[in-house]
DNA sequence: CGTATGGTAGGACGTTTGTCCTATTATGTC
DNA sequence: GACATAATAGGACAAACGTCCTACCATACG
């Protein structure tokens, strides 16, 4: 706490009130009062509002890298590592009820403002993809892991999105349980597929 | 074209331009520009920015009406009809690349915004919701039909989340593809379900 | 102690926003 | 043709926006 700089505490503020409110909405004098400074004195800190999204961006980024890490370390089979990603949905419910998912809301709006940072935010979402792509490689699907990683992010996405709109988390659980079988199918697949060379579509 | 009135033209300006740069984005000079009538005219048609967000999404709400009420008599089988919801996302798939789901993408704006017309907006995923819940009890799903539709929307939701996020709408065609084979187990669950009066979880 | 450096506060700036007012033009009715 | 009504244009308005400037204050180094 004490060993924050005031350039942390406002990229802090920052990724709050735009996960919250959104980038466009959320205006200077909104952070200032979060952290609870002048508002001529960002200069000083960030040129610009766009800065201020790239260092909110790289925070995300950086937080999502170290969570990735250490899914790797507890879970020792992959299937228990994809099943931590799953598992946000139910940990973060009651954020995702109020605000949606911090990487598909993002992202959708910037991309329809057309901005600039649109492909940083991106990667945020090639982050989880490439992971969860190495996780199914890992699980033995090397040739449609990429297709899997996919789908899994579509369908969290989706799940977060009919959350924020319905404000309704019950939703969740059910849509949870249906992941966990379909990991689980996945895996069976995987050892059905080991004892079968032959493609079957 | 000849019978539109001047604020039909800004409902059919606004609902394009909310959907392309978002409805906070969106300026009274946007709307002027594209309508090419003065800024200060639009106060004889509507009182607020706000109610052109009412009147848009009215006009959305009919417009999407009259497109499930055409399903159903195109669509002779349950089956069917869900195909045509489920095909809407081959067939926008280009709009869906550049601007996400018209849908979800205002929905998730409005609830980020605290808007009052959240709910209002909302009442477009219902009306999907409660038309494919139709179907699916058609179809002889009535216990979970409700549960399968919200899954079905949610698929549809993450995948054009995705596509818009990413601007690649190859990965809808593979997606889509799977979405016709769930809807094709559905239906063989049904029969299963018919000759097994048992409950299997 | 004097001084340089970087953080802070407060406000000025030009735009743009949504909103509203008024004068002018078009439309239609007796 | 006179007149009521509706539609339009143009601009005024305060507020809020991102941006930038300048004067103050702290800490640290000589």
């Amino acid at each position: 706490m004490s060993d924050k700089t005031t350039r942390d505490h406002i990229v802090e503020a920052a990724d709050q009130l735009f996960y919250r409110q959104g980038f466009e909405p959320t205006s200077f004098a909104d952070i200032a009062q979060a952290v609870r400074i002048s508002r001529g004195n960002f200069y000083h800190h960030f040129k610009s509002k766009d800065e201020i999204l790239e260092a909110v961006i790289n925070l995300r980024l950086a937080h999502t890298s170290k969570m990735l890490r250490q899914w790797e370390i507890e879970g020792k089979q992959p299937a228990d590592r994809i099943r931590s990603f799953i598992h946000m949905l139910i940990a973060n419910r009651a954020k995702i009820k109020h605000y949606g998912c911090p990487v598909g809301t993002l992202c959708t709006e910037l991309a329809k403002l057309n901005h600039a940072s649109q492909a940083e935010a991106n990667r945020l979402f090639t982050l989880f993809r490439t992971w969860l792509r190495r996780q199914f490689t890992l699980l033995g699907r090397k040739a449609d892991a990429d297709t899997l990683a996919m789908h899994l992010l579509a369908r969290s996405q989706g799940i977060a999105t009919l959350v924020h709109a319905f404000h309704d988390e019950k939703f969740i659980q059910r849509e949870v349980k249906q992941l966990y079988d379909w990991l689980e199918a996945c895996t069976k697949d995987t050892a059905r597929m080991a004892h079968n060379t032959r493609g079957t579509r």
